[in-house]
DNA sequence: CTGAAAGCGCTTACAG
DNA sequence: CTGAAAGCGCTTACAG
């Protein structure tokens, strides 16, 4: 990189002070106008813009966010990151961003870069390694170095920091509910995600609902797998077992999924088989059929988790964690036309 | 952030200088093997990392590295993005991550930010606008400044910068090749990103392949606009007007509003209608029918953009514009099965 | 083998 | 209103 000019440079031009030089433009009072307006018109000329490196090193801080995303797999990640970037750039910061591939050992690796002091906040969605092996202690680590944590998205997870998410078992339940009340009972549920706490929750939701009132429902029913053929299997004994009438779906991959192997059978989306899925406004429209989905609002998480960071790294910490939970909405698309 | 321990903390309690600590935790011979024991040990013991905004200052480097991607709203960006933080992490950057959703306006502050010495080098994609109005002239000021750039996927611009991509008339052009040695003849093109110079070389692979041996084909197979609803129109008539037999599809978008379109005329994929689009490995096979797609190796191309990115971070300047251009593949599923 | 000193580019309390 | 000085946390040429 070429050597930009600096303030001693601009300073031995004007024949004045790097302090002078320094408070002029930073729009310091005890500047004269006159002043101010050379170094502001020369700085102007000369295209001069301060080095943040430096300007971080005496603020000791770093004006960067590190935000920890498991997966890019799917959009969803992607859309929080787009709600997390305005946000941040609105406040002045720049975005670290770091990929764990759902990897605890990854994970660990990141928090020790961002301990370094690299960033003055983190915004971080949990990894399924970590949630399944409830491994939390690097994580504690940011609160003993004081560096504000903000989890987004999977937040059913048993630590003690600021949340921001949405009500997983609500949204399930409600989904379910809304089936029920279209007077469908063979409701199935498929999940390719069931190490994550929030399809636990999504799982109970589902449970509550089809047990009320106070009906058992067979566990068949109840699809979970990390492994896509095995769902396809589960998936087909089900619909060969049974006249299912519609499936709540978890994840991008359950929902594709579902909708493919409900198809194979020959069954009709949605004559035959409602579904109520997890997908986003970028695909669920332009499928065949179109997928009804669970919108999570996904840019509202991202920057309503970036509102909360920013307040955390600027105010005093009143050390009490808050949760957000934010509403959910079932969008309604071919698969659910009645 | 709580204050952590610095070089001078660690001096003090080891009564040696500044200067001895730096040098025995960085590896200088200089240090006797008994005194680096000594500091190495309570460096450890205190957990000890150096400040790296501090280091980066002394370097005059930033240790970032700041990538540029148009959106997010597929992922294929994300795919990339993978590929470029792998490669990244191996070589001790961090990425700074900036979206400009398609916007030169974006695009210009993000690059105001950056030349302010954020980044040691910059990875990026052009937006759509940047490409339609043919404004690069914040690009060029990279250049001056001597941060190096490194462009990748669409690099179908007229920019002498290093690039990484693929070679898009090639691939589209063999896609059709491929169609038409299965004896198919009625070919449509779909296209929803004409604004991108990727675009018009796909279409010119298009032609290409179509036109041999000099056949002339009707204007109407070719398929291109930015809005949705009129791409579903003009698919509706050509289907309506025409016997056709395959499709090629340029992206996302334009490749699952093809097959829903099709499939909603009651035409069966791929009985009647072939599709070779863009999607990837995470969505196609679990579509119904799933669709052969051309693999772009979003990942190698990161890693391939990164490598080079970092040689010319670390080498002095060879000047003399290098363009990578990487293979794509055909993957085979249902909507090509004969 | 060790350390004092200069300096990376800034900001800011303090003196004048 | 202006400037000299100290300092953020490091690295490194130089002296001893």
């Amino acid at each position: 990189m070429r050597s930009k000019i600096t303030l001693k440079d601009l300073a031995k031009l004007l024949n004045v002070s790097v302090s002078t030089v320094s408070k002029s433009l930073n729009g310091s009072p005890e500047i004269s106008e006159n002043t101010v307006k050379r170094v502001k018109e020369l700085a102007e000329l000369h295209n001069y813009s301060p080095n943040l490196t430096a300007v971080n090193l005496k603020r000791k801080s770093t004006g960067n966010i590190a935000v920890i995303v498991p997966n890019i797999s799917n959009t969803f990640f992607a859309k929080v990151l787009g709600g997390i970037e305005n946000e941040a750039r609105k406040n002045g910061y720049q975005l670290i961003t770091y990929i764990t591939n759902e990897s605890l050992t990854v994970e660990k690796q990141i928090m020790e870069l961002i301990s370094n002091g690299l960033a003055d906040g983190v915004l971080m969605s949990v990894s399924a390694e970590t949630q399944k092996s409830k491994n939390y202690e690097h994580i504690y680590r940011f609160t003993e170095y004081e560096i504000p944590v903000v989890l987004f998205d999977r937040i059913n997870v048993d630590l003690s920091l600021d949340k921001v998410g949405v009500d997983d078992m609500q949204s399930i339940y409600n989904a379910v509910q809304y089936l029920k009340s279209k007077g469908l009972s063979k409701i199935g549920l498929v999940c390719s995600i069931g190490d994550l706490g929030l399809a636990q929750a999504r799982i109970d939701g589902y449970k509550a609902a089809m047990s009320e009132p106070s009906i058992a429902f067979p566990e068949e029913f109840l699809i979970v797998s990390n492994d896509p053929e095995n769902l396809k299997k589960q998936l087909s004994l089900v619909l060969e077992n049974n006249v299912m009438e519609a499936f709540v779906t978890l994840d991008y991959l359950s929902t594709l999924l579902t909708s493919r192997v409900v198809q194979e059978k020959a069954l009709n989306i949605p004559k035959d088989i409602k579904i109520i899925g997890y997908v986003n406004e970028d695909f669920a429209p332009f499928l065949w059929p179109s997928i009804s989905y669970i919108d999570q609002h996904p840019l509202n998480i991202g920057e309503t988790a970036t509102k909360l960071l920013v307040k955390r790294i600027k105010e005093p910490q009143p050390k009490e964690t808050v949760e957000k939970v934010l509403k959910t909405e079932i969008i309604h698309l071919d698969s659910t036309l009645l």
